[in-house]
RNA sequence: GGUCGCAUAGCUCAGUUGGUUAGAGCGCACGAUUCACAUUCGUGAGGUCAAAGGUUCAAGUCCUUUUGCGACCACCA
């Protein structure tokens, strides 16, 4: 043996040992009473290598894995990357950007393919940064969320909702940019600060009918005019309400009353909303629920009607009357015109800061606009799939742990509004709807790219006096029917006669196949995975994922089977820089989990990434933290070494020491203890401590002095070794490797040995 | 504005259902070492556990208030 540790030397070799003795996968025949331990790896995007948060990830789940393996349980950890929809989507875009390309130079196949091929790559090395790690994962189950089999199972997934009720086809404003012909996600809207106009705009005030209350009596009806500031007077036409806040003493009298639109003297009634700001502008403001995220949430509270003024070509609709068909810059200077010939302008501010959503891409403006999108509802009385969940926690089914986040994840699921599943991108699994062409072409809208390679968009109706429908079907991009236009659920292009299709192109959110994981990655494996590996034993993830992620699994897992998937959830913290400062590619402080396994060995990694974390808290560490990793595989290696080196010769005159055996076994029941609880920080911190400071400092050294027999020094490594193994599994498998060759140890293998509890 | 955290040694952080003298790594000071390991060993300095009040035989730990920091959600017409 070196008189330094040399990982470089040994990891590789050591991982290729585990893979060949084929014992990451969960053994053919479990004892019979063995309990199942199943983790189930949260897919790293594979878009990108690893980070040290991958890492952090990896170990937590890996040294939970090993330490059930080594328990006997019936132990699986299988692993996983994700296509990642919207952010994978986004990522190739800005590589197609520096060829001066776009996604709307494709159609959906072609993009679909580069895009697949990318991340076909980045998955390969994804799972080559796995190994270094060391993760015990059984490859021969690994799953890539756009799997045939997986996508097949959230189709089968979909079509059940479906037939339960609970997917719904509605309006939902969406960011659509009118420029580039397509709606975004909210990753991909960017906020500009501009100096826009702030129009005072005039509303004539309706004298009041009889007064019916005191307090009317008291009002001064002498104003003539309701003013309310706004940067966006276009669609002022098609506004049918007022607001004021209720508590706003300035204007609550307002309530209930009525003014005439500026543009179409309707009648509009103004009513109360604590959504208003009362020190904001007037204190009054226009509703406008089609094209503002407020206005529709505030206009579908109250019940008022929602009125398209602009379409997706960014144009006035025909609502708009003398304005119709004018762009959203045109009319706004129309309009404008108008009322301050009317008089209806009180002033304008043309200093106005505020925020403009744009498109990434464009730099275009972002419209809201109400598109139909496809929902799960979430509370259905039937299946109730909130209630469920808050079910599972209350009965401790599952447990959250991480500094109070299981109170955060109470209050989402209690606030929790039904789930839009749509998105309008092409990477990902595309959605199972065909929509009826005939007799509805003048609800389609979409775009295509035709035969000679150019985009083309519009009205279907419009499209189809020039082009095929063939060929639109062959080089479609983006449809958007209307909410009339009948759809029918089928995997494959509906053969039947009696009605021409065209394809819904919008693809389900991430994580509605992600929320399904557990489930599917099982149910896609062996015949009967499901039922030996299902409800798994522990979720490890970073907490700032369980809205999206660890919530959705309980809702959708649990719809599917019943149970609740996991029994454990542990909310790993964000890794910060040694600074405390939070990991960013901007800021350049990324580490590469693999550059630190080259330097210091994947044990030292492991080591320092995991002892003395916390469920839920964030970790910082850096430079010195490896070096303390590293200093603890160096002494383990030559406290072996020493041990190794000894003959029996040497050792006649030794003593045995009484309280040996007694402390080593405290120290066995702490660790297994603390890993029973999931304090994997401590577990490691505990080891630490006992390792260098009692077995090294103080039994060795008493061994040196007769203190200590031969054997209690060899059964002391032996069980250090099973005990550090989760943590710093290759090199205390080499060690285990020279105690077997020195006939110490009947297992040939670390990885597989039972853990020491029970055989002391 | 709403919700949830955090505050312990110079730095980064542990601290189990409240229970001896509050711990670790790094850093610092002094010393040692051909005998497993200088990626080592020994000795030591360094803490009113954010502040105040309360519960208790006993509080870093439980309760209340205050201060500072952070995260998430909402909002910016």
């Amino acid at each position: 043996m070196d008189k330094q540790y040399q990982h470089q030397e040994i990891e590789d070799k050591i991982y290729q040992l585990w893979l060949d003795s084929g014992q990451f996968a969960p053994v053919n025949k479990p004892k019979p009473g063995a309990k199942s331990f199943t983790i189930i790896m949260p897919p790293p995007n594979a878009n990108d290598s690893l980070h040290v948060g991958h890492a952090l990830g990896i170990t937590i789940q890996d040294v939970l894995t090993r330490y059930h393996r080594m328990l006997g349980d019936d132990t699986l950890y299988l692993p996983s990357t994700d296509h990642a929809g919207i952010e994978t989507q986004y990522v190739y875009e800005k590589n197609l950007a520096k060829e001066d390309k776009s996604r709307f130079d494709f159609d959906r196949q072609t993009l679909y393919r580069m895009i697949w091929d990318y991340v076909q790559n980045n998955s390969q090395v994804a799972m080559a940064q796995t190994k270094r790690l060391g993760a015990s994962t059984d490859w021969s189950r690994f799953k890539f969320t756009l799997d045939k089999d997986i996508q097949d199972f959230v189709l089968t997934t979909f079509e059940k909702l479906y037939k339960d009720g609970l997917i719904y086809r509605d309006y939902r404003l969406v960011n659509y940019s009118p420029a580039a012909g397509t709606s975004y996600s909210n990753l991909e809207v960017v906020y500009v600060n501009r100096t826009s106009p702030l129009y005072y705009v005039r509303y004539p005030l309706l004298p009041l009918g009889d007064a019916k209350t005191k307090d009317d009596k008291k009002i001064d009806t002498s104003s003539k005019y309701v003013v309310v500031a706004t940067t966006r007077p276009e669609p002022i036409f098609v506004d049918t309400h007022l607001a004021v806040n209720p508590k706003d003493k300035k204007n609550r009298h307002l309530i209930g009353r009525q003014v005439l639109n500026p543009l179409t003297d309707q009648h509009m009634t103004i009513i109360g909303d604590d959504f208003v700001d009362p020190k904001f502008g007037t204190g009054v403001v226009k509703l406008t629920p089609a094209h503002d995220h407020d206005d529709y949430r505030v206009a579908k509270k109250h019940n008022l009607p929602i009125v398209a003024g602009i379409d997706t070509r960014g144009k006035i609709t025909e609502n708009g009357g003398k304005y119709a068909g004018l762009s959203v810059k045109k009319a706004r200077l129309a309009v404008v015109e108008d009322l301050q010939a009317k008089g209806l302008i009180e002033k304008i501010n043309e200093h106005y800061q505020n925020r403009v959503a744009t498109c990434y891409k464009t730099g275009q403006p972002i419209e809201p606009l109400p598109l139909p999108q496809f929902f799960i509802k979430v509370k259905d009385p039937k299946h109730n799939l909130v209630k469920k969940a808050l079910a599972s926690l209350n009965s401790k089914e599952t447990k959250i742990h991480g500094a109070g986040r299981e109170k955060i994840l109470r209050h989402w699921l209690k606030n929790l509004e039904d789930w839009n599943i749509s998105r309008q991108i092409v990477w990902g699994i595309k959605m199972p709807i065909w929509y009826q062409v005939d007799s509805f072409e003048y609800q389609i809208n979409l775009s295509f790219i035709d035969q000679k390679k150019q985009q083309k968009f519009g009205l279907l109706q419009d499209l189809l006096k020039k082009t095929s429908l063939k060929t639109i079907s062959k080089g479609l991009q983006q449809i958007s029917a209307g909410p009339d236009v009948p759809f029918i659920i089928s995997r494959n292009q509906p053969t039947t006669t009696k009605h021409k299709y065209l394809p819904e192109t919008d693809t389900f959110d991430t994580w509605f196949s992600s929320s399904q994981w557990p489930v599917a990655t099982l149910a896609t494996n062996q015949t009967t995975d499901l039922k030996r590996f299902y409800p798994t034993q522990v979720m490890d993830t970073s907490y700032d994922i369980l809205p999206f992620w660890v919530m959705r699994m309980m809702l959708m897992c649990t719809y599917l089977t019943g149970k609740s998937p996991f029994k454990d959830v542990y909310l790993h913290g964000l890794v910060r820089d040694a600074k405390g400062i939070k990991m960013s590619k901007s800021k350049g402080n990324v580490v590469n989990p693999i550059e630190i396994v080259d330097h210091y060995g994947a044990d030292a990694l492991r080591m320092a990434i995991v002892i003395r974390s916390t469920a839920g808290q964030d970790k910082s560490f850096g430079e010195a933290d490896y070096k303390a990793g590293r200093n603890l595989a160096n002494k383990l290696w030559n406290a072996s070494r020493y041990v190794l080196s000894q003959d029996a010769d040497s050792f006649k005159d030794n003593k045995s020491d009484p309280k040996f055996t007694l402390k080593l076994k405290k120290v066995v029941d702490q660790v297994s203890e603390q890993l029973d609880q999931l304090k994997i920080g401590q577990a490691a911190d505990n080891l630490y401590s006992h390792f260098w400071h009692w077995y090294c400092d103080q039994v060795i050294e008493s061994a040196k002095q007769n203190q200590v027999t031969l054997p209690q020094l060899q059964a002391g490594l032996a069980t250090f070794a099973k005990l550090f193994h989760p943590f710093m599994p290759f090199i205390t498998e080499q060690i285990w490797q020279e105690l077997f060759k020195k006939k110490l140890v009947t297992d040939s293998l670390l990885m597989t040995s039972p853990w020491p509890k029970n055989s002391l």
